[in-house]
DNA sequence: ATGGTTGCTTAGCAA
């Protein structure tokens, strides 16, 4: 099994890419975030043209996310299992095949002591307890999407420049080795424990050509998938400006994948 | 040098 996750940045502004992207690597299965559209306007035929299926919590003008798959997704799940109304499309999950497979945006934070720095710390210990609620580490099961979070600062490369923001912050980052500490390994670290490679890079500040990269994109698998894992590795070709045309600009993320044993 | 880019929507927000 084939699995990739990468935040688009846009759906309708990356189709080309998008498209010519799933005709190369052909993942089973493929986690997207910032959609930034509406269910009504998700390119479900052209899509399904390419060979997916997609679950789809879309939302106007932010967030979104979606499960493609190259079999039909079951048990579609659109938002945390709590009581809290959240107009944020930023969850879905799906089973495919025997896999569980959770698709998330963490939401970003903006600045820390802020509002939305608030809203983030509660998103992810909402996540927390809806996977701890539904899910076992004994189970096949994968959570894949931009966490918003650099683990630590193996995943900076100017840690001083990133010290103590939403990214990098002790409290974000306690969300996200909670989620580890429950039975998630992260596929990528596991495979290059060395560090210092990257999935996000701003586009202000030529801080691509600079290499000023964050590697906020995971794939977290429980154990019983995480030992079938063969190969991990972020498509940073993918962040780079394209020719001309529709397909020449690149989402600020670079796509996940991670390849698994049958 | 306190900015810089991109996308959505159309002046301002979010990232």
């Amino acid at each position: 099994m084939i699995l990739a996750t990468w935040n688009v940045n846009s759906i309708r502004s990356r189709r080309e890419r998008l498209l010519a992207w799933l005709d190369r690597a052909r993942p089973d299965v493929f986690c997207l975030q910032e959609l930034k559209c509406t269910d009504e306007a998700f390119p479900y035929d052209e899509l399904a043209r390419a060979g997916y299926h997609a679950a789809v919590s879309g939302q106007k003008t932010y967030n979104g996310v979606a499960i493609l798959a190259q079999s039909e997704p079951g048990d579609v799940c659109r938002r945390l299992d709590d009581d809290e109304a959240d107009a944020q499309a930023r969850f879905v999950s799906a089973r495919v095949g025997a896999v569980a497979v959770l698709c998330v945006y963490v939401p970003n934070g903006q600045v820390v002591g802020s509002e939305a720095w608030a809203y983030k710390l509660a998103w992810l210990a909402r996540l927390a307890k809806h996977v701890r609620k539904h899910y076992s580490p004994g189970e096949p099961l994968v959570l894949c999407g931009d966490t918003n979070v650099a683990r630590d600062d193996l995943d900076v490369d100017r840690p001083a420049e990133w010290a103590d923001t939403v990214i990098c912050h002790p409290d974000a980052r306690a969300g996200l080795h909670g989620l580890l500490d429950w039975g998630l390994a992260d596929v990528f670290r596991d495979k290059h424990p060395e560090g210092k490679t990257y999935s996000f890079w701003d586009y202000r500040n030529l801080d691509f050509p600079r290499n000023n990269g964050l590697r906020i994109d995971h794939i977290l698998a429980t154990a019983p998938l995480a030992r079938r894992c063969v190969s991990a590795e972020i498509d940073r070709e993918e962040r780079k400006v394209g020719q001309g045309g529709e397909g020449g600009k690149p989402s600020d993320h670079a796509p996940v994948v991670a390849v698994f044993q049958d």
